[in-house]
DNA sequence: CCTCTTTTTTGGATCGATCCAAATCTATTA
DNA sequence: TAATAGATTTGGATCGATCCAAAAAAGAGG
């Protein structure tokens, strides 16, 4: 009030002395105090109206920037989360990350984001660095092989940890998923109603919730269908190329499966080309189905049926689930299970009439689905 | 030295009352003061060899954990960088991120990542939201249409930035991307070599660098091989879908190009989709050259030959680049340009022997390249 | 006009590290 | 042995925000 500094302390005279605006300029600058500022920017209702679009004017006319280190070092919070996953070059975890991206967008957050790549080790030290950035919660894609007593070391960490699609350790824990179990009878489900019996599955060779569930879901849904004494179940990586060749493996035996569920669509399409490759034809010498529904699914040839995961709202329910743990980190731990849909589209289409070369058939589906 | 925390403070005690163990309890515990372990801790040569020793082992004996956020709020370093992509679901950056952490990794380095998908506003919040964090740079690949003013504006708000496989505004400015003009012309070289004269590019509608180089490598190395006048760019989006669409329309011309080269892989694949939907046979009906050798080029059928552009080099080289630029702001810009290479499969074999049946072909093909 | 609430604002302490000039401790040399 | 140089160590100030108890201002009631 005694000076008027918007004048007095022109901006390359800052430039030049100090680095940054900070609230103490902006409380000279607007004829309050540092304290006051701080409430207005946290929009406190404690100020009172003038007062805040004075100091609001102020911030603007200073060009000033929030500090979010130094409010976090106060405040011990960083509005900062973690995001590990095992494989950020599945399609999936491009949704997924979206997901998660919208939810924190909203929220004013940010997210550091690692890729285990499936290494417990790896995963390891990035939690350690994620430790010292002092993450307020963490969203974990377990990797492989993860050892479940590193829940309890987050927990002596004191940081909050969401587990997404796979989960280790006992309950209660947070997590985000899909009814991985569900999907595999859905699928199974709708083979048998085309008429299909050797219905093998094409699963994972780790020991993880995400596919143990899947193998328990095949396993029910087969013997509900009356079909216990055809079960097949193929572990192995859950890779595109580990499908291609499976499948071609597959197709050697006799009498031959007459539909495959995969593990999840990378798999799928990666078994489509096998077949491709040994001159069978997807669809009808060989029902596919996939799991993700991932976007490529529906550009495949012939467009992939597949068990729809959502992952984008997987990686939002996750998000929102850490953000209410931080909120209330003492509170009942939540599962959020989102409910998978099959996406019918051409991977196990009926056998064509005897006339029909198959080959020419696929011009005829729609991929839009 | 007078007393031995050690068993004074126990752990117990510690947590219920402060919440973190500090420089100054170590220093509590060594007998030395805050500022030595301080310099302890950032391995300075200062400290005498047993003095470290001393501390070391009270460090790891009191459990502490770095709190790189008060550091960084009196060093000004966050060690900290912003990533900004504009497709995370592209497989390309996947593992070009693997690259970038590869190299954060050794420097103790963590990235925020976020996606644009390439919308400048989108773009543009994660970046005032960076601001507010202090990264300490920014590898930034621009969104599409992203004003070349805001090169100036990240300068003035002293956040250094490496521009990666796209460049705005005007040099010199730090850049890591690929030749990609060159690899345009290795591809186009190729398929003259192999008897093509009909070869389209199925291009990018956006104007900035990337597209603007791959179509001038298009003209010009048409142009060097006496083609001109048969040139021919198809512009649109640089999708799997729209490579699936465009080529198909493509098909349709007479005379019928002989060979195509894509923007990028998912395009590629997207255009060998799109050939057998029309029961033509890619790499026989048509040629097709992709860009980037994403791994899932290797594992198409036919495998597809494609430009690699070797994204995770990419990724080491942007991220060296911005650990340069952080120890050394002033210093020259740089441009780093990689060698793309042409990996040649199978998408662009010569045409069959008249008795050969094209489809049995594709199961001699190696797939391992 | 004065007292009593209620609303709004404030300054000093604090978070946990680094910076830096000065103090201390060790050798070395005259 | 004292002076000097070099190697280590140190404490106070600082980074830029929040917390919180207490002060100041505004409004209500008699």
């Amino acid at each position: 009030m005694d000076r008027s500094p918007g004048t007095t302390s022109s901006p390359r005279d800052r430039n030049s002395k100090r680095q940054s605006v900070t609230l103490q300029d902006i409380a000279a600058h607007a004829g309050v105090s540092r304290s006051t500022v701080s409430l207005v920017l946290r929009e406190s209702p404690l100020v009172a109206e003038a007062t805040r679009t004075q100091v609001q004017t102020s911030i603007k006319a200073l060009g000033y920037v929030y500090n979010r280190g130094a409010a976090a070092l106060r405040a011990s919070r960083t509005f900062t989360l973690g995001v590990v996953v095992y494989d950020i070059a599945n399609p999936f975890f491009g949704a997924m990350v979206a997901g998660i991206d919208s939810v924190l967008h909203r929220e004013n957050y940010v997210s550091f984001l690692a890729n285990s790549e499936d290494s417990p080790e790896r995963q390891q030290r990035f939690l350690e660095r994620m430790r010292e950035h002092r993450v307020d919660a963490l969203l974990l894609c377990p990797a492989e092989g993860t050892d479940p007593t590193l829940l309890t070391q987050l927990a002596d960490w004191n940081m909050p940890c969401v587990q997404v699609l796979r989960h280790i350790g006992a309950p209660p824990f947070d997590y985000a998923g899909t009814d991985f179990e569900l999907g595999v009878r859905q699928a199974v489900d709708h083979l048998v109603a085309l008429g299909h019996r050797r219905i093998v599955f094409l699963g994972g060779e780790a020991e993880h919730s995400a596919t143990r569930a899947r193998h328990q879901g095949y396993h029910d849904a087969m013997h509900a269908q009356g079909l216990g004494d055809v079960l097949g179940i193929v572990r192995g990586p859950v890779t595109r190329r580990a499908g291609f060749e499976s499948i071609q493996a597959l197709m050697q035996e006799t009498p031959r499966p007459t539909a495959v569920i995969c593990h999840n669509d990378l798999m799928a399409l990666g078994a489509m080309l096998g077949l491709q490759r040994l001159g069978l034809i997807p669809g009808e010498d060989c029902a596919i189905i996939g799991t993700d529904d991932i976007e490529e699914a529906a550009l495949s040839l012939p467009p992939l049926t597949s068990v729809a995961t959502h992952p984008f709202s997987i990686g939002e329910e996750a998000a929102r689930l850490a953000m209410r743990r931080i909120a209330n980190p003492g509170g009942a731990r939540e599962q959020v299970i989102l409910t998978p849909r099959l996406q019918v589209r051409h991977s196990c289409d009926p056998i064509p009439a005897p006339g029909e070369a198959p080959y020419r058939r696929y011009p005829h589906a729609t991929l839009d689905a």
